[in-house]
RNA sequence: GGGGAUAUAGCUCAGUUGGGAGAGCGCUGCGUUCGCAACGCAGAGGUCGGGGGUUCGAGUCCCCCUAUCUCCA
């Protein structure tokens, strides 16, 4: 049975039996716990705790999940592991209050023995130790004695949501594929690990709630919550060793075959692994992608890159040493393209991102290995003692290649095997657990875990503030310093929920509002709003007095704020249609913030945006402003929304009923400029956005462009800001302002010449210079004929050739570079020099002191000199031999400084 | 959320105890040669990520911010 077979045969059997086939959520979690969805009934977990109604009490799907963080994390296990996958499908079925084990095992048990023509034989139940009900119900559906059916414990079969909350015993069907045991041929049981045994579902029968206390009442209403691994039935089905060989994966193979020239069939054990963890990872980069994840450093984007450097590295164990992963993805896009849409929607994108990943990738481990190798051969040149000693690189080299450079251990670990090098792993884990550590220590600080225990049990808040912007509300809960509180008092941080509330809560990209809480005793300034499964929790200060938890306030948003936000929305709309417009229809959102002052949107798009881009983006958006379009929202189902093209993001939560924001002509026929779902407040009209201009625009990442803009009054003042600048330059430099680039241009030339120009200012070096010889001449008259005064530095003509000249003087230079540059002169001018000069900037006094190189020989120091000069100045200085400056405090103190110059010259050595 | 690292010319990167901002590649011009990264000479190109501070003097030391990389959660 083909797999496309599989999955539909699956869904049209409990759609026959009044199931709703729900199409799979994309595989990023609305949950705050959970990074991703990590099993089918995650998109249906609010419907089980009764947050959420849905249409339907009955439900099937084909869910995409992903294990590659938190409590499920299969990373490591895929390639060594025949049936782990990062990415993989659940298929489900689900009852929410609706029937119970009496139906739901006969369900499955007709599904593998008729649908899928399992022999019953190989089929073994397993239920929860103390779940008789169940056990009655298998033994008469495969007419096996009540004893026969196997009994587990609570690790195996019994389920929980986490440590709280629905909870209640599961029954698994298990699989003997073989007849024997895997490892011994021995009649083993079938918890063995030998792989002879594969679980083929999971009947979930939430009937409990479990208090924190660990006791459990049964639930009103029970519910049944199904998973059947898809990739798994279909090795099964199609009667092969692992999942890896069936025709999910094939394709693959094929693809990974033709790149490396390694079959499958003769590869080692090491390449099979490799190109199983191509296969899974090609997969679960395309999946994330098309579900509008980007590679980042945190959070799922981080996990991306993970996944994306992991592939890369088994690349190069298969011998690939250029990117290449893109070419299996597009593999898995046209497979999977017709199952998942997204995938075939995203094509472009992501080829361009994995591609564009590996190769940093590739760059960050080249550096490494040139890390590696500088820390075990220092000398590049390997010494004879070295050689017979152990070559071991310590844990803490090692952790730090891998922590701060992100050089994998293994990678460090064949590097070295070549060389005959070995790696402290012991060290190595430990710096490991030490990081570890820190990590669980910083994270117990947060209070989210305890808060979200507090929240569990609350209704979901409703938000009245698209009609109003203030409520009477009672405070449901009060939590500061980490715990429910009874009241809080003046100065305390206090996180809150309301029972309904008027603020707008952080989602969308819009931030939250903010704004006051005024109760009988006191105010609480509100400054975010965030939800936590459904709830939404105003985080703030009391501004004055006391609010005692339950009582009674009057909720008021900043008005000024959120119109201000408003704005910015209705105008983000604009701007993503413009866009659209302008650069064409790939130009997708990949992320937006909207706040009061400005607003952010990022999108899909490889290069920077031109200027009569941008130009004609805002003029777009200007246009609809001034049109003044009403803007109108409204209620329907999801797919309605869908199907009249409404622009939708990934990461947004959609349920059955969607909220549509258009932005169009009043005629209700006409189409409208803009529609988006979207959950977040708008003006009534464009013509209140007031103004619009973009502010910037650069990149956050490949293919991806950040545009931001602000408008109403900010953009107002924003272009006052634009205005006062230029005024302030039009009277400076007194032209109008259609001139002013071409004055600033002509200044900018001038300033160039300037230091030239002042160095013309000074006086003329040849006439320094000519002075300097005629003191020199002056003292070798002084001086006895013929002797060379040593140390001394004034050395006659005839003693050398080449008269030395002491040139100290003081200049009337404008800046540091001016002197040196003037200094610069008069050195390059004499054979041999010693120039001293002196200046006062900014108050300061400054000498410059350089040597030719042949008084640098002669034992002079530039830099001693100044340190003493320096000193004298009531300062410091210092420098190279040939070059130094000093500098004081008092400009004063420069001539006597000079004059100690002249002195010092004739002394030191 | 916590730790580590990086930010210097268009690109890849040097820059020692604080003391004149550099190299290679690329670019422009001239010359030689036109053979697979040809050679020689000359030249342009830098707010040393941003902002404070210490200092006579900061690419270099300290603090803050931003961006990117990386590990942990």
């Amino acid at each position: 049975m083909k797999s496309a077979e599989v999955r539909q045969t699956f869904l049209d059997f409990f759609e026959q039996r009044g199931h709703t086939v729900v199409p799979s959520s994309p595989v990023i979690s609305n949950d705050p716990t959970l990074l991703f969805v990590n099993a089918g009934m995650v998109p249906f977990k609010d419907v089980f705790l009764g947050k959420e109604q849905r249409s339907y009490t009955r439900a099937t799907s084909a869910q995409k999940c992903m294990r590659v963080s938190g409590k499920h994390n299969d990373l490591e296990e895929v390639g060594p592991s025949p049936q782990h996958h990062t990415f993989f499908e659940m298929l489900g079925n689900f009852s929410f209050g609706d029937y119970f084990k009496e139906e739901a095992l006969p369900f499955y048990w007709e599904l593998l023995t008729k649908e899928y023509d399992l022999p019953a034989d190989r089929l073994h139940p397993t239920v929860y130790e103390e779940d008789d009900e169940s056990a009655q119900i298998w033994s008469k559906l495969t007419g096996r004695p009540p004893d026969k059916i196997v009994r587990l414990g609570a690790d195996e079969n019994f389920w929980s949501m986490g440590e709280t909350g629905p909870c209640g015993p599961n029954s698994e069907v298990i699989f003997d594929r073989t007849g024997k045991c895997l490892r011994d041929g021995s009649a083993c049981f079938l918890t063995c690990d030998c792989n002879r045994w594969w679980e083929l579902g999971n009947n979930v029968f939430i009937q409990y709630d479990r208090a924190a206390d660990g006791t459990l009442t049964p639930l009103p209403k029970a519910g049944v919550d199904t998973g059947m691994g898809f990739e798994r039935m279909c090795a099964v089905l199609q009667d092969v060793p692992s999942n890896y060989e069936t025709d999910v994966f094939t394709p693959l193979f094929e693809e990974i075959t033709s790149i490396t020239n390694v079959g499958y069939e003769e590869a080692s054990d090491e390449q099979k692994i490799a190109m199983r963890v191509l296969a899974d990872h090609a997969r679960a980069l395309s999946f994330l992608i098309a579900d509008g994840i980007m590679p980042s450093n945190e959070g799922r984007g981080y996990v991306l890159r993970r996944v994306l450097r992991r592939a890369s590295y088994h690349g190069r164990l298969l011998g690939l040493e250029e990117p290449f992963l893109s070419k299996i993805c597009s593999v898995v896009i046209d497979e999977m393209g017709s199952v998942y849409p997204e995938l075939r929607e995203a094509h472009d994108l992501i080829t361009t991102l994995v591609a564009d990943e590996e190769e940093r990738f590739l760059a960050t481990l080249e550096s490494g290995l040139n890390r590696l190798n500088q820390i075990i051969q220092p000398s590049g040149i390997a010494s004879e003692e070295a050689f017979g000693e152990a070559k071991v690189l310590s844990g803490e080299d090692a952790f730090r290649l891998y922590d701060t450079f992100g050089f994998p251990l293994d990678l460090t670990r064949k590097a070295l095997e070549d060389k005959g090098w070995t790696v402290d792993e012991a060290g190595f884990d430990s710096a490991l657990d030490e990081q570890r550590r820190r990590g669980r220590e910083a994270r117990a600080k947060e209070q989210d875990e305890a808060l979200m225990a507090a929240v569990r049990d609350l209704e979901a808040t409703s938000f009245i503030g698209y009609e109003s912007l203030t409520s009477e509300a009672n405070i449901s809960l009060l939590f500061a310093g980490g715990s429910a509180v009874d009241g809080v008092a003046e100065g305390d941080e206090v996180e809150l929920v309301l029972s309904t509330t008027p603020f707008y809560t952080e989602g969308g990209g819009q931030v939250g509002d903010c704004g006051r809480l005024v109760g009988p005793e006191g105010e609480i300034e509100i400054d975010a709003v965030r939800t936590l499964g459904g709830v939404s929790i105003h985080s703030g200060r009391v501004t004055s007095g006391s609010v005692a938890s339950g009582a009674s306030v009057s909720a008021q948003v900043d008005e000024d704020a959120r119109r201000a936000t408003m704005r910015n929305h209705t105008a983000t709309h604009l701007m993503h249609r413009a866009l659209r417009v302008v650069l064409g229809d790939q130009a997708k959102q990949a992320g937006s913030l909207v706040a009061p002052d400005r607003l952010r949107f990022d999108f899909l798009h490889g290069k920077p945006l031109t200027d009569d881009e941008l130009r004609e983006t805002e003029r777009l958006v200007r246009e609809q402003i001034v049109l003044n379009l009403p803007v109108q929202t409204n209620v329907m189902p999801l797919q309605d929304a869908l199907d009249m093209n409404a622009d939708a993001m990934f990461d947004e939560k959609y349920g059955e009923e969607a909220r549509v924001v258009s932005v169009g002509p009043a005629e209700s026929n006409a189409e409208p400029f803009s529609r988006e779902l979207c959950g977040g407040t708008h003006c009534h009209a464009t013509g209140e956005i007031g103004a619009f201009f973009i502010v910037e625009q650069h990149s956050v990442g490949a293919g991806v462009r950040r545009v931001e803009a602000v408008t109403g009054l900010n953009a107002f003042r924003w272009a006052d800001e634009q205005r006062r600048v230029v005024d302030q330059l039009t009277h400076e430099y007194n032209v109008p302002v259609a001139e002013l680039p071409a004055r600033l241009q002509a200044l900018q030339e001038r300033a160039k010449e300037a230091p030239r120009q002042a160095a013309a200012d000074l006086p003329d070096p040849d006439e320094v210079i000519a002075r300097a010889r005629a003191q020199l001449s002056a003292a070798a008259k002084v001086e006895p004929k013929g002797q060379v005064i040593k140390p001394g530095g004034i050395q006659s003509e005839e003693a050398f050739g080449v008269p030395t000249l002491h040139i100290v003087d003081r200049v009337d230079a404008g800046d540091p570079d001016v002197l040196r540059a003037f200094g610069d002169q008069l050195r390059n001018r004499a054979k041999s020099a010693a120039v001293i000069l002196g200046a006062v900037f900014d108050g300061k006094p400054s000498i410059i002191i350089m040597l030719t190189p042949d008084q640098v020989e002669a034992g002079y120091h530039a830099g001693k000199l100044a340190k003493a000069l320096g000193k004298e100045m009531g300062a410091g200085g210092g420098g190279r031999p040939d070059v130094a400056t000093a500098g004081g405090r008092e400009p004063e103190s420069l001539d006597a400084a000079l004059a100690k110059a002249k002195d010092l010259l004739l002394q030191q050595v």
